[in-house]
DNA sequence: ATCTCCCGCCAATTT
DNA sequence: AAATTGGCGGGAGAT
């Protein structure tokens, strides 16, 4: 990428380079290009208050879909957004590859099986298939489940006609065997923390089954546009419980049953420095509320920025996060709202903003 | 009771 | 051996 090759032979070899290769910009960009978007897992972890192991779960997911990529021991990179559409575009040709097919998942959860040949082959890897000499040492991680689960969930809404999958009927879409229950259990969570952070990131919603009452997820896909293009809402979603954003730095506080969720931001309150307003909780109420009125589709609750509060129905839940961020500005109804706002973008900037410190010696 | 899914033990892998 | 990674599933909160 570098050559400093002006460097030794002093400045006799002006002769390579042009003006515009010195710019401090240019410079400035691969600068950062080079340690900003470095993600140290410990830093991410300590930052956020989680046990390390956590970090590894986000990170997996997100890894599977291009938005972050590992870099070294302890270290991933930020690649943005950006890559989803990709990464999409990739797992949906693999799949179609493989014949990744998923019939709905109603009731009578079919996984559309028949014994063709390849069917389960993706699920559990087969050790010893180095026909020649395939894949060296490349990539042939070591049966990197999460990430893997999150690649077959993704292909599973790519290549299904059902626009609603249930975590239930994905499981054992994923799964070759149908009546290992707690293999179907234990798959059924994993999909279950995949499903939060895709919701997160509003890849997917979840709803309910038109009859069934049984939640399921509804694929949404990145990228979608607003009327005449222009994007803009972000909501922040997530009304009641386990609110992205709100328990930043939860350090310490196991899950005990003596805590009311009051307590709890009342607690974060204090070890964070940040400011959630007291009332807060009674928003979280409100937004309780309000949910329930948005039928099914998403809730955006009261964070609905002004922008787009008369919006129409089908509006989807942009998704712009990045440009977002520095660029838009939402005014907010009230000042709480626009506090939460702050400590939310402070949550994500955190994740990736993180420049390059103090560092593992090497 | 059923649905969610956090937590962390500890095995597998790397350093 | 020590440090990283990350399966896995118990069981505590939500509904």
């Amino acid at each position: 990428m570098s050559s400093f090759a002006s460097q030794e032979s002093e400045s006799n070899s002006r002769t390579l380079y042009c003006r515009k290769e010195k710019s401090l910009g240019l410079l400035c960009s691969n600068f950062l290009a080079l340690y900003v978007q470095t993600i140290g897992l410990d830093d991410a972890a300590s930052k956020l208050g989680v046990e390390r192991r956590r970090i590894y779960d986000v990170v997996n997911i997100l890894e599977s879909i291009g938005v972050v990529a590992r870099k070294g021991k302890n270290q991933y990179l930020w690649k943005g957004f950006g890559e989803i559409p990709k990464a999409l575009e990739k797992l949906k040709e693999e799949a179609l590859k493989q014949n990744f097919c998923f019939s709905d998942c109603s009731k009578s959860l079919r996984v559309l099986d028949e014994n063709e040949s390849a069917d389960s082959s993706y699920v559990k890897n087969e050790g010893q298939d180095n026909l020649s000499d395939s894949s060296k040492r490349t990539d042939t991680k070591r049966e990197k489940s999460l990430w893997l689960i999150t690649q077959n969930f993704v292909k599973l809404f790519l290549c299904s006609d059902a626009e609603l999958i249930t975590l239930d009927s994905a499981a054992i879409a994923l799964l070759g065997d149908v009546h290992n229950s707690t293999a179907v259990r234990t798959k059924v969570r994993r999909l279950y923390d995949i499903a939060n952070v895709f919701s997160s990131m509003n890849l997917i919603e979840k709803t309910h089954h038109p009859e069934s009452r049984k939640p399921a997820f509804r694929w949404l896909g990145w990228g979608a546009k607003l009327h005449n293009g222009s994007t803009t809402a972000l909501e922040l979603n997530e009304s009641k419980k386990r609110t992205f954003g709100t328990e930043i730095t939860n350090q310490n506080l196991k899950r005990t049953k003596a805590n009311s969720s009051i307590h709890r931001k009342l607690n974060q309150k204090e070890n964070t420095g940040m400011h959630i307003k007291l009332d807060s909780v009674e928003h979280d109420h409100k937004m309780q509320q309000h949910s329930k009125q948005c039928s099914k589709g998403f809730a955006f609750g009261p964070f609905t920025p002004a922008a787009i509060s008369s919006g129409n129905r089908n509006v989807r839940p942009i998704r712009d996060w990045e440009s977002l961020a520095s660029i838009y500005k939402p005014q907010y109804l009230n000042q709480a709202l626009s506090d939460l706002f702050a400590h939310y973008m402070e949550a994500w900037n955190s994740w990736y903003a993180e420049v390059a410190r103090k560092e593992e010696i090497h």
